[in-house]
DNA sequence: GTCTATAGGCAGATAGAC
DNA sequence: GTCTATCTGCCTATAGAC
């Protein structure tokens, strides 16, 4: 693994407002709110990220880093059902963490985003998507997954659902509603259980 | 049709803020863009909603009444697969006038809104799914429509997929995005063209 | 790399004249 | 029902000492 670009302080500076990102989103957090989480001063802050839009900019690229390794990780197991339903799990264990989708979260403020940010989140969708793709595609050739249209649009709709389901599920504080979600996306893959 | 309970202003200064939330979110619009979009003052808005949370539950409510309203037209059509189409013609029409759904928006921002605000958010899924639920039941039961799981199960996953559809194609700004995930879960009750 | 102090602006909201 | 003027508070960001 390659050394971060970024110090400690940094680092925990990034955690800490991606956990508001995902929770209240870019237009509803501070400098003020990092700053009281880790007790030190707003000031401090921007020495490390000179403005908001760096903050959000830099958070997101490594979010989507980690997302890419987390993918390498499932793309480690060996058949596709359990590759797709680890996949389905990474984003039940978002929900869990009483978050949102860092790029859902983004997506819905996209107009009021600055135009690097919004970039990244486009990068995130679509290279989640390609991966995805690769797999449905890889599972219907070994016979293990079964689905109608292109592996494209079925990466499309699962990864656009998935999504969907966190937003809704949220407003309800109810993961379950994101379960029956997840059930029935699998289900339309002849994963049925 | 009742009279509605707001002036000729107030409506005006609801339709102006439902596109600005619908656009931006709830914490990205104030009230002096709509003073410039409406050409009046802030206090004069004030005059008509006393705080930007009474104007927000005010703007929920009318929206999912005139929700209701056109469910309730499209609950003439006599065939529940066109009664279905025209459903999900509803969401593309609110993405084509570069809109998110006001709920799919404010579900977002569910952690930083008032709680007046968050039960209406709910108050709107809910009926959705259940309106949605019950076509689907009255579809099976025509033998039109085909799915495996449960009425409600299945509308969970509409609702949610048709709301996750739109955010993320407002991200690629692209229509078609929305259009693919329609497509397939169209098919996917037995609906391919 | 941290801090205090502060600039400059915009937010939501109110007072009171017309 | 509209306005101007104003309050208070928070925002992002910067200056400069330690």
């Amino acid at each position: 693994m390659a050394a971060s670009r970024h110090t400690d302080t940094a680092e925990r500076i990034l955690d800490i407002a991606e956990k508001l990102v995902q929770q209240r989103g870019y237009n509803a957090f501070s400098y003020a709110d990092i700053a009281a989480a880790m007790r030190i001063s707003k000031a401090s802050i921007h020495h490390h990220f000179l403005a908001k839009a760096d903050l959000a900019e830099q958070l997101i690229v490594r979010y989507h880093q980690h997302f890419v390794a987390a993918l390498a990780e499932i793309d480690q197991l060996p058949d596709p059902r359990k590759r797709l339903r680890r996949f389905v799990q990474v984003y039940l264990d978002v929900l869990r963490s009483d978050r949102m989708c860092l790029c859902g979260m983004l997506a819905a403020e996209i107009d009021s985003l600055p135009k690097p940010v919004r970039d990244e989140v486009r990068r995130f969708f679509t290279a989640t998507e390609d991966w995805l793709s690769r797999l449905l595609a890889a599972g219907r050739r070994a016979g293990t997954l079964a689905f109608t249209g292109s592996p494209d649009a079925e990466a499309t709709l699962m990864v656009t659902a998935l999504e969907g389901a966190m937003l809704v599920a949220r407003s309800y504080g109810d993961v379950r509603h994101f379960e029956v979600v997840a059930e029935r996306l699998l289900a339309g893959l002849g994963m049925a259980h």
